[in-house]
DNA sequence: GCATAACTGGAGTGGCCTATCCAGATATTC
DNA sequence: GAATATCTGGATAGGCCACTCCAGTTATGC
């Protein structure tokens, strides 16, 4: 039987770890979250041996929702509505913490249900891209693969932005959607290999 | 009087600094560069006290060359292509060296030299953005404080992919370029004000 | 070729990191 | 309320970090 203070102490760690997460993105330090938890180090390594572990435990909730946020856009009526919708929803859930910020470019193998909401999200996105391109709104050479490319870029600007000017990442938004549109659209240089994208995502 | 084996070490230490910034960026440690070097620790930190020294040491070059780079772009007579040749030959020379894409977004005050070099291609771009803007080519609400931003989503692409699809900037930069375009111009959420963008790129 | 100023690298310090160990504390069960 | 299974945190180890100290080495000027 799991102790009842056995579980308290758990739910603080997670507590904390979001919080430090948000403020000191991904690498926070084990000890910093266990202090900030009022917890023994060796606690903190007991119910999270591996700090994925922990990642995929704290934004499980924010992974979810990411997901959802893509079905969202896809049950709109208005093809390229919906696909504006999506990238400028992500990139603000992406903003909305430093640490989900590189999450989202991340890849984490350890946390098969993290990565499935990963792949949902992204058979969603794929099915949104198409939709929108058969309504000639979205430009006929965008491919999926484009998105890690573009929260790559937004987490750029969020690392470097988010504490002086927290609007930055809405420009850059602003940016890339004219870009997409179908319209007046020119000739692109090749697209990155899916294959080699992924494998850039994977833990180093 | 220096003694001519101080100036050779001091010299390996340069170059091994060199290779070990573009092998693993900025954060690159001081024993990890002297032992390339083949060189003390000591040696290494009593030529340069301040990582921030070695760093504008390694890379005036190339922050002289970004300069350059951005003064011929105003020095061709079609504003619009000088612009576009701008900002791809700068952002190339972000992806031919991680630290110096770091470097680009990065603040080194205690080297004045290297940031005369970087106020120097600030002030001929600012130019550039008029001239640009002033042939109707370059989108009116653009402002050069834009162009850190995308320096930012530049390095944050590079950083991931240089390995693995190092061409993926490429096609950030073809995105980019074609949402910089005068021609059926959406409007822009505000621009990030200059001063707090700066300020976020002062050394923490 | 010697005296000396200039320079060297290794050893040592203190800090923070992950990770493990274990004697003691504590919730639970009966 | 005693027995026990569960859980705890401090101590500890080993690694890497920036940084300092100093006895010993080496280039240079005469």
């Amino acid at each position: 039987m799991t102790r009842a203070d056995a579980v308290r102490n758990r739910e603080r760690i997670i507590s904390a770890a979001a919080l430090a997460f948000a403020d000191l993105g991904l690498d926070a330090s084990m000890n910093e979250i266990a202090r900030r938890a009022g917890v023994g180090i060796a606690t903190t390594l007991r119910n999270f041996a591996h700090r994925d572990e922990l990642i995929a435990t704290v934004f499980s909730d924010r992974m979810r929702r990411y997901a959802d946020i893509t079905e969202a856009a896809a049950a709109r009526p208005d093809p390229w509505q919906g696909f504006q919708q999506c990238v400028t929803e992500v990139f603000e859930l992406q903003a909305s913490d430093r640490g989900f910020s590189q999450v989202l470019i991340g890849s984490f193998p350890a946390a098969p249900a993290f990565e499935a909401e990963r792949a949902r999200a992204y058979r969603t996105f794929d099915a949104l891209t198409r939709r929108a391109q058969a309504a000639g709104k979205l430009r006929a050479d965008f491919v999926p693969n484009d998105m890690p490319l573009m929260l790559m870029a937004n987490a750029g600007v969020i690392s470097h932005t988010i504490d002086q000017a927290p609007g930055a990442w809405r420009r850059l938004t602003a940016y890339f959607l004219q870009s997409l549109s179908a319209e007046h659209a020119q000739p692109l240089p090749a697209p990155v290999p899916t294959r080699r994208l992924y494998l850039s995502m994977t833990k180093t």
